[in-house]
DNA sequence: GCATATAATTGCCGAGTGTGCAATGTTTGC
DNA sequence: GCAAACATTGCACACTCGGCAATTATATGC
């Protein structure tokens, strides 16, 4: 049972390049460092950055969270409300993978300052965006494909705004996030109709 | 006059290295083509190639259109249906850049043999979500900043789909984009509230 | 026209990115 | 312990991208 002796020194090393990467981002501007130092701050060889990202982005966000398609099946034929739905697909992904504040408003600071990662956070949700658009597909048949596209899209764009909000908020909890997600995107129902 | 001579050369030779970037990624996949192929493909120097576009992707999706915040102030303080002002901003700007069919297909064609690529369509339009997003945060309020920033993101994210689907669909006129837009934005707003 | 300012193209060079390969360590299962 | 599996590293190499200065093309004033 000790087998997971590796996977914990991989996920550690994870995390140890991307504060890396974090840290002296913000310290001297995410274009003035290299991955020689990052990896060298790091505590690793330049070549065993790559091992672990393909990229100086993928480093900064870190590893994103995953969504089983699989085990959200259910969403497809459940007769429940879809924003209910949505909710609790957004809710389950959260607890299996914890988000860490710090590293949240580290990566918020940086992108602040360095418009060309405005959309880097985003874009490393892409593969989740795709799963959960592919099942929202599904549910609502090929002739609404498109609205299905859209809501998976905003369904996720609430996740990673209400992330954000939260990574600022020292007063709120990571149980509160799916609260505000379903929040606004009732806001954003009234104002297509009414606003 | 003739002043525009420059200006026509510029814009076609942005428009030779798309293209050439376009034909040789769907020939031989987009990793496998360098940026010096494109050029001589293009017929300029390898240097000149990144005098147009700041790197490969760039070159793959072309200029993207502008959206001019202070011609479409009037959206803060206008008492119409948010839906219906949405559709007259975007189908202004569409008007001032006619998208080109071809390359629409090609882009489309290209993102589905590269996932890399499935994002690039979306970041090049980062700059209009922005100014789209800031407009409705005026219009709405600093309390509701967070669905106006979902709002801008959405509508914005059904342009690109529905200009995507005009690629598709010869039958499709240009101007019937903005139809797409609204009907689907409509059609999101049913299946938040019911679903 | 012609000379001159302005802008575009190009070659050259150098720092940085990212990958394949093979050697060397380290962990695990037995 | 030992062998298989896995991780780290160094090395070499192709590619990306931007600064600079020389060259060429275009625009403008006279």
């Amino acid at each position: 049972m000790t087998t997971d002796l590796r996977d914990r020194r991989r996920r550690q090393t994870a995390r140890d390049i991307q504060l890396a990467a974090l840290r002296l981002s913000i310290r001297h501007g995410y274009g003035s460092v290299t991955t020689e130092a990052i990896a060298t701050e790091a505590g690793i060889s330049p070549r065993t950055f790559f091992n672990y990202y393909n990229n100086k982005q993928a480093a900064i966000v870190g590893e994103p969270p995953v969504l089983s398609a699989d085990e959200n099946l259910w969403i497809v034929t459940s007769q429940n409300p879809l924003i209910d739905d949505l909710v609790v697909v957004l809710t389950r992904m959260l607890q299996n993978d914890h988000p860490d504040r710090d590293l949240i408003r580290m990566i918020r600071t940086l992108s602040e300052s360095s418009p060309e990662l405005s959309v880097v956070f985003r874009d490393s949700m892409d593969q989740i965006g795709r799963v959960l658009s592919g099942l929202l597909v599904e549910r609502l048949g090929p002739d609404r494909r498109m609205a299905a596209q859209l809501l998976g899209d905003l369904a996720l764009q609430a996740l990673c705004e209400a992330v954000m909000a939260w990574g600022e908020d020292e007063a709120m909890t990571a149980d509160q996030i799916p609260h505000i997600v379903r929040q606004q995107l009732e806001l954003v129902r009234e104002l297509l109709a009414v606003g």
